[in-house]
DNA sequence: GTGATAAGTTAGTAATTGATTACTATCTTG
DNA sequence: CAAGATAGTAATCAATTACTAACTTATCAC
């Protein structure tokens, strides 16, 4: 049953938190998200929000906890079920691309995230993240060249880093065209060359 | 003659403080530079500063300046005079690279502008920079499909996404790294396979 | 129903930030 | 050398920020 009403139980009103704070940040600078302007966009004082955090590092933490899950579970899900590494690894990549089209915010967070001098718990979420991500790539890509798909000779280093790196370059290109939905375009288009460049030779 | 003097002409001083934030860019987050954090860095009052720029805005702006005009005359020096476009955007590609070792806030600060919402003058500023670079490419990409070092069937747009990609990846491991220098390493492998997705099919 | 408790509001605080100003020091030039 | 121009200092301002606390209201177990 849906209700106006303004009070909500201290975990609903933590995962509303989390979700708007992944909301906002499709729409402005990550850092620049205060505290102020997430209560304002859930309808809710400032005050209120240290109610239910600590402080607005562990807004951040469970923000990043949240799409760390989310991420995971989802290229995860994709992958499931598929036999050929390189199919799998190319439906890691558009489910991937679809959940930065559906949370624009998520890339530019993690990303600002990392650059950060301190170690905050929400800079090591992401690190944590990333290393699950590519520990994944790594089977995938080691299986990959044992079953003849990949090159024998690949770099499964750099193919990972490569892997991300193309995610990261089409985040860029859809900051500069100002359209999120172009990324979804694209990105079929850039994992071709990718896969070409990881592919066996023809 | 080497002065200790701390008058300077204001377009020396100018200098200074752009050098200053790239260096400052290198060891924090782009987005808490303070005034008062660069001015203290280059040994002058905050106050002094705004002698120089109208505001921090024009400052950031000035940066970019810089960034756009050393980063765009080095990857021209870098491919001047060579015949083969491959070989081209492989040297580009790793004049780039050492510039981005050499100023490693440089691409922060360029992530981390085009993420603002508003419309500020840095964030033209980087645009511009990327358009260009995208121009340059796009050139020695068509002339690399004529002369039949590139597939015929490359995708020129998908090609430049992914060039400027790889190196936002190698960036990104950097940052998960925290050790700037291992982009040096990492470069040449990870630029091996983008070059295999590009070339032609032997 | 009635209290206890959880959740929200209002109104603050202290610290930080970009920017301004009155004043001083230094350089340059006629 | 004198005087205007240039550059820097130190104090301060208003605005913003994360965070806190006293008070109020809604929800729920009994």
């Amino acid at each position: 049953m849906y209700t106006h009403s303004k009070h909500l139980p201290a975990d609903e009103r933590r995962a509303v938190t989390v979700k708007t704070v992944v909301e906002l940040a499709g729409s402005q600078n990550p850092s620049e998200i205060t505290t102020a302007a997430i209560a304002k966009h859930m309808n809710l004082t400032q005050g209120a929000l240290f109610r239910h955090f600590p402080n607005k590092e562990a807004i951040w933490q469970a923000t990043m906890e949240w799409v760390a899950q989310r991420l995971l579970a989802r290229i995860d899900r994709a992958a499931v079920g598929i036999e050929s590494p390189l199919t799998a690894m190319q439906a890691m990549f558009m489910s991937h691309i679809e959940f930065v089209v559906e949370h624009p915010g998520v890339p530019r967070m993690m990303f600002g995230e990392l650059q950060r001098a301190e170690p905050t718990p929400a800079k090591h979420m992401v690190r944590t993240l990333i290393q699950r991500y590519g520990e994944r790539l790594h089977l995938l890509i080691e299986k990959g060249k044992s079953c003849g798909e990949l090159s024998a000779t690949l770099d499964a280093d750099a193919a990972v880093t490569l892997f991300i790196g193309t995610i990261q370059g089409l985040v860029l290109q859809s900051l500069l065209a100002g359209e999120v939905g172009r990324i979804r375009h694209d990105a079929p288009r850039v994992f071709a060359i990718y896969q070409r460049g990881i592919g066996r030779l023809q």
